[in-house]
DNA sequence: GAATAATATGGGCATATGAGACCATATGCA
DNA sequence: TGCATATGGTCTCATATGCCCATATTATTC
């Protein structure tokens, strides 16, 4: 019996869903990419880097819809191995630009292989059609406005 | 200029696309759920509690597409602050049942109300039939059979 | 009935996630 | 110039996630 056997009451809670099911894929794809060493996290990271090139911090956090802390506490392994480099910017000192090392550029190509491996398997038990739509629906989540709106007497959103 | 602005490129990766939509949801949610003290993950456990009774960590963790062992560390601080009961199983000495205290009931009902505000803020921007579209799509994900075959030369798979 | 396998959980480790306070730097404006 | 404000990152804290290994308990097998 799968692991992934389960009712097949879908649940009301929209943010539930999309947790049950980030952690069944996450935990797909961080295994088909374990013996790379990288999580799926990390090679998200190398692999932005790899296409686009230097960015900073904040503009990597904002790619990956995460929080800027976030993305410094994931980047650190990342520097402690040797993967990247974090440097002072060179027009704005507020900001670190993070770039990819040698290293970090093989072990993304690395990556790429078992990435693509289970982005095939993902497809092929899913649908690459259904893929496709589902990253589009995800995109648009991803993408909404949603501010918690602190209610306030008298008004004057901040 | 919100945090959830982003290009519309919608990536190639469906862990990465399911992974991002999750991060902002999830800040959402736990940010209109941030008064009752609870975050979504623990709303969600102390909620199925409510609603279906006590159980073992193993079903809880099933019902949730969570790692057995990530249930547990879940579960401390529930237990900690006196939310839930956490007792060896009675026919089974292996299992823990799970169970709410009346405090933890009482969290749950407050938690209710702010997550009901968060879901309908949440689909009134999405969209109600475009939300229970997703959840569907999300469970029928994590229904789904994903198991990592180790390569195995003469191959009888596990 | 003892050896063996399977199951349920706990402990330790490492990364993932984000809030809040804080610091450094940059920008706008008087 | 000088202050107020905005922005980019860091540090601390707490939870979230899952692996591996160990332990306890139950089920199987001979």
């Amino acid at each position: 019996m799968p692991a992934s056997r389960k009712e097949a009451e879908p649940g009301r809670c929209n943010n539930t869903a999309l947790r049950k099911a980030a952690r069944h894929v996450t935990r797909f794809y961080d295994g088909c990419m374990a013996e790379s060493g990288l999580r799926t996290t990390q090679y998200a990271i190398l692999n932005l880097l790899a296409d686009r090139g230097p960015m900073t911090m904040a503009a990597l956090a904002g790619l990956l819809v995460m929080d800027r802390a976030t993305m410094g506490h994931n980047l650190r392994p990342l520097e402690r191995d040797g993967l990247i480099t974090i440097e002072v910017g060179r027009s704005d000192r507020r900001e670190r630009e993070v770039s990819l090392t040698d290293f970090g550029r093989q072990r993304e190509a690395e990556g790429k292989t078992l990435w693509l491996k289970a982005q095939r398997r993902f497809e092929q038990a899913f649908g690459a059609e259904d893929a496709k739509a589902m990253r589009r629906v995800m995109a648009r989540i991803a993408a909404m406005e949603l501010d918690v709106q602190s209610v306030r007497p008298f008004g004057r959103e901040v």
